[in-house]
DNA sequence: ACTATATGTTTACAGTGTCAACATTAAAGT
DNA sequence: ACTTTAATGTTGACACTGTAAACATATAGT
């Protein structure tokens, strides 16, 4: 049966949105299509985002929750090395098969999150998390308990980058040998084993 | 006096479209406001450029020329830790103050570089020039020397981001003490020290 | 039951990328 | 030098976009 109202538009439009983002990139999301897919009409979705980047913020918090699910460590028992390699191996991870919803996250489409306090919040748990981390591991004090985390944090997002458009190296010539070297060749079958390296890196700083 | 013939219409649309977008930010761009600014009628632009993609394509290329010129050591040269982290200081800034342009070399603005070999070459340079800064340095084997552009690159990269809008940290609440402590607290007033650590940390591993 | 509010629809407007048809000029071939 | 051709420009059109205004209907609070 069809009601006049939705019910639960606003939800269903995220998740549409969602789907459609991680599809085929935020770029090619029209509020028109989306209304369309949930089977309303062009404007109903601005009864729930005042604007398109609103809509946007609320894909991205989606967006930093699956993150956060995928690599946030439990800070209340032990914290190893080895954990933390094993989230950042999922956090690339994530960058790389959710690339689309990871450029929506962290690219210019929603322009400033203070304006989005929820999704603020959801964006520095990551962080929040990884900082708890690093506090559990040693016994650093406070800045250079910062420092490792931006490093890490850093080190983590630049190499999603890297490893995907930036990963211009790639597409150079992939396999001649006196070329630069694939930056996949390298990292790519041995995420862990990067990783593993450049954290213990950062730990021993 | 006015020709029907431009006579330059190309090189003006895209240092038209450079102005605009260091300014405003690529995805204000249109390729109608950018043929109004260059005082020709609206669809002239598609003589040169086949699409917006591909006039996006000249830009960013533009940005990676300036981009090398901020970075790029000369090889010939004796290469020192100091010329790295100075060139590495060198690259956070322009990520900064050209933030826009930036977001558009690196964001999702141009799909596939691939299908601008100009704009791949350009792009390659800047590794290409790290690789052999760092082949300059040392006398590690050629994967090591990857690995290490890869993760120094990948640091430069993802501290633009975490500086900029991944600076969540620092629109939580910069003044409260015992929340997580600003990245730009860390590391703004003190790149080039941050960036020595860094650096050191690669070049040893 | 009555009213206010939330949530939907229709219509409209200005702006967008891009295509097709046409106009003008510069370049190339004779 | 004259003609043809290709390069470069303009006009007009189309389908699509974000979003505002006016209107319709259902739900919640009294």
């Amino acid at each position: 049966m069809k009601t006049y109202h939705h019910g639960n538009l606003k939800q269903e439009l995220i998740s549409c949105a969602f789907r459609l983002c991680e599809k085929y990139g935020y770029e090619t999301l029209s509020m028109r299509s989306i209304a369309k897919e949930s089977g309303v009409s062009q404007t109903a979705p601005y009864r729930h985002f005042d604007t398109k980047e609103s809509l946007y913020a609320s894909v991205a918090m989606e967006g930093f929750k699956k993150l956060s699910a995928a690599t946030n460590l439990d800070t209340s028992k032990k914290v190893t090395k080895k954990d933390l390699v094993e989230k950042g191996v999922n956090y690339i991870n994530f960058g790389l098969e959710h690339a689309n919803t990871y450029d929506l996250m962290f690219g210019t489409a929603v322009g400033d999150f203070s304006n989005y306090p929820e999704l603020l919040d959801c964006a520095n748990d990551t962080y929040e998390n990884m900082r708890l981390s690093f506090s559990k591991l040693s016994n650093d004090p406070e800045e250079v308990i910062a420092y490792k985390c931006v490093t890490l944090w850093s080190m983590l997002h630049g190499l999603v980058g890297i490893l995907r458009k930036v990963a211009i190296v790639d597409q150079l010539d992939p396999e001649q040998s006196n070329g630069p070297i694939s930056s996949a060749t390298i990292i790519g079958g041995n995420l862990d084993f990067h990783l593993d390296k450049v954290i213990t890196g950062i730990i021993q700083s």
